[in-house]
DNA sequence: AAGTTGACTTAAA
DNA sequence: ATTTAAGCCAACT
């Protein structure tokens, strides 16, 4: 069914991206990489991408930057979607991670 | 089946 | 600041 060595089932893997982005506060934002940690599946950070270019959009995906607080390729209103929550991005276009990444507690 | 792509990351130059 | 390079691995050609 599936074909993928060390992802168990590529539904449950999208199911808990979902519930980690959903989980994001407003205000806030996580890198694809840290996600993938959260989901016991560190290496694939690019995997978590993929999920969210297909996600609903009932998903606050606008709070998903890499890991240099880049927004989506080809998605310039993520910026201010993510400015009206107040996150604030440097003269390069970056979010200033060092403030607004978010680490969630255990 | 083999090669390419990508909403990635880290490091180095 | 920018570019290059390598590692990564499922999805897609």
């Amino acid at each position: 069914m599936l074909r993928c060595p060390d992802i168990p089932s590529l539904s449950v893997f999208r199911n808990a991206v979902y519930s980690v982005v959903q989980a994001i506060p407003k205000g806030r934002v996580m890198s694809y990489g840290q996600i993938a940690e959260l989901v016991d599946a560190p290496s694939h950070a690019r995997l978590v991408g993929h999920v969210l270019s297909g996600a609903p959009a009932i998903y606050p995906c606008h709070r998903v930057v890499n890991s240099v607080g880049r927004t989506v390729p080809g998605w310039p209103e993520q910026r201010s979607l993510l400015e009206k929550e107040g996150v604030e991005f440097k003269a390069n276009g970056h979010v200033d991670m060092k403030k607004y990444r978010w680490l969630p507690d255990f």
